[in-house]
DNA sequence: TTGCTCCTCACGTCACGTGAGGTGGC
DNA sequence: TTGCTCCTCACGTCACGTGAGGTGGC
């Protein structure tokens, strides 16, 4: 059997898919849009009308922003369901940035409506070690929220389910290499103390007993969801740098209420502790 | 007047502002956010708390995607009615963005569910030369859309003011460089004949009298909003390529029904013109 | 003194776009 | 034969991220 295909230039091709000739060659260049044919002596591609399909395809799926790599993905996919899985998946992190810029809409707005969180609500406070349970990773800063909310539902369902009483509000210890590299350390914990202080939480899953360290802290409360944080952050640097206690050590959040306690994110508070020496 | 500015290190202010020290020595670099100080010695940035409001401002405009050009701009703003305004226009294209992505998502749906159009409906025609008021630009492919509505829209103003009867539908001449290149010159006419076959039509702004030469044409009409007008195009190409006509020569359109005829876009209509040679 | 912070290159990423300089096909 | 199409480098764009290799500060 001889499968006659019919041939197009590159030009053709272009004028037929709306799709550049620099795009085209980068498509064959990382094997997204393989011509049927190139001839040896001269490279000149052939494509042939049956590309013409799967072209539409690509630039729809491109108007989408969706990378060349997970578009050659769709295209091979082993069936209709594979591929509309693979479509939806995207689409559904198209709906996540939506969402995220309007937040940052908002976020925005406020900025430019209220004034900066004022310092006089800044604490200075000596922590003692607590005994607790605790789960640790090294994450990318921009899944944090999300690896938040898993690690405190983890703590919590396994302090319940061992007959535990938390000890006080969960809190977080971030590595500076969070902020400096959006990339680092945390450990979320939730202090219960057992005999001695030791925690008296047996291991499950990713949780694990966990001695957490006395410090020393410039705390202040942030009110609100987490998306502008930062501003709180700002003004307690600010204080600390003015009065000049900063010292070395990771930054601590403590969750004082939040989404497992209400669903108003207006009435969510969070501590967050900088590093700092209290005498002087 | 000595002002005595509190500062802090870079990993201080990245910490408060939760940008990464990438960054800001990146924005250092282009000059968005330049340190109040930086130690001839050993080169260490010194920030000022004064720019923390800064840094806020900048993290909520690049998580809206401004580019660091603009934002530049916005921060330079001589006052909060031009601030609004740049970032009030920056929403705006956001919003473009948007509808233009809810519509590649049905364009999409459209192509998996719906079968290419029919390639039955192509036709041959040999159109001859006529005389039309007309628009030519070099153009991005990219603002075509906007382009021909605002040429048409003067066309047929210009024609109506001066008392012509149009001769038919307005058309458009495409320079193959739309498509390869995405740049390219573009005709927008609208046939008027006047005496002798030249077209009576006087120069006003940018209409101009054009002879538009005599074309043979494989025709077939296209259905619903530019959007997908790839489909007819593929279809044309394909037919095209197996009846072996093709000819060079620019691309004709001819817009029967369109956004000034109808406000449903389904019921648009505009005729896509390959050129080809008729005769065997 | 040690370890940590900070520094500057230089190069990589992603999806192309932009020339330069040259050859084949009708 | 001319002019057009097509070719391959090589480099640019944008907003950083990723090491390498080295120095200053507490």
């Amino acid at each position: 059997m001889v499968l006659v295909t019919t041939c197009m230039s590159i030009g053709d091709f272009s004028r037929a898919t709306h799709l550049t000739v620099k795009t085209l060659r980068h498509y064959h260049e990382v094997g997204l849009l393989t011509p049927v044919a190139v001839d040896p002596q001269t490279g000149y591609r052939r494509y042939g009308t049956e590309q013409l399909a799967t072209a539409q395809v690509v630039r729809r799926l491109r108007d989408l922003g969706m990378p060349l790599e997970e578009i050659r993905a769709v295209l091979a996919a082993p069936s209709p369901e594979a591929r509309n899985g693979q479509i939806a998946a995207h689409l559904a992190r198209l709906t996540d940035q939506l969402e995220s810029t309007q937040r940052a809409v908002e976020q925005l707005r406020d900025l430019l409506v209220h004034a900066a969180p004022d310092d006089a609500a800044v604490e200075l406070r000596a922590v003692p070690q607590v005994a607790a349970a605790a789960v640790t990773d090294v994450i990318d800063a921009a899944d944090g929220t999300g690896w938040l909310q898993g690690a405190l539902g983890e703590l919590y369902a396994t302090v319940t389910a061992q007959r535990l009483t938390p000890a006080g509000p969960a809190g977080g210890i971030y590595a500076d290499e969070i902020f400096t590299d959006h990339h680092g350390q945390v450990t979320i914990f939730l202090p219960c103390g057992g005999v001695s202080g030791s925690s008296a939480v047996r291991p499950v899953g990713r949780v694990l007993p966990a001695a957490i360290p006395a410090a020393e802290l410039a705390v202040m409360t942030h009110h609100g969801p987490a998306t502008d944080v930062d501003r709180t952050y700002g003004t307690l640097a600010s204080y600390v740098a003015r009065h000049a206690i900063g010292v070395p050590g990771p930054i601590r959040e403590y969750y004082l209420i939040g989404q497992r306690d209400t669903p108003d994110p207006d009435q969510w508070r969070t501590e967050i502790g900088w590093p700092a020496f209290l005498t002087r």
